[in-house]
DNA sequence: TGCTATTATAGCACATGTGCTATAATTATT
DNA sequence: AATAATTATAGCACATGTGCTATAATAGCA
């Protein structure tokens, strides 16, 4: 049996840019109009994975978030127009 | 006994966005003077993974993309500069 | 040509991202 | 306050990202 964690597999969780993202998605989803329901129904995104985005409980993917600047319309160096903070 | 996607769930997977950051994170790694192996080592992910992402097999997580741009040392407007092509 | 460094593949196990559905909590509107 | 709109949580199932290890393929270089 197994216990959570035996071995020494680190895996990244990133808190700080993950945080910093999820400020800058509500951002610029709020600036270019979107309510979380509409950026989901128009990307094809669950609006749950938005709310979790924006609440900073997960680490999406690239493809989520190239989805998601598709459909906001904005820039990659827009979405990411941000500092992402060191690590702690 | 359920088969593969029997039922409607769509994931998105971008291919030609994930394609796009492949060439860009190449570029940027080289132009910084890392291999990947170097690279692998100082942002402490697995080697296996930075060639997964510059072959562009798989579709990485925000956290691991932070790793690598604190790593290389540049900024996210940096990284992500580039066009990102539209969905097919 | 061989040797070495570098990059790419492969397979496994585990952790977790995502869609879906439902519900709760919060915020805006009248 | 009451209602509606919006955002946040929760739990499940499935797909897949990631670390690890090993090996193969390729590229540089003597």
């Amino acid at each position: 049996m197994k216990t959570q964690q035996e071995n020494d597999r680190k895996l990244i969780f990133d808190n700080e840019g993950i945080k910093a993202f999820a400020i800058q998605l509500k951002k610029i989803r709020e600036r270019e109009g979107f309510t979380q329901s509409q950026l989901a129904f128009e990307s094809g995104l669950s609006l749950s994975q938005i709310a979790r985005i924006e609440t900073a409980r997960i680490n999406p993917t690239l493809s989520t978030v190239f989805t998601l600047a598709r459909t906001l319309n904005v820039t990659l160096p827009d979405l990411f127009n941000f500092e992402l903070p060191p690590k702690v």
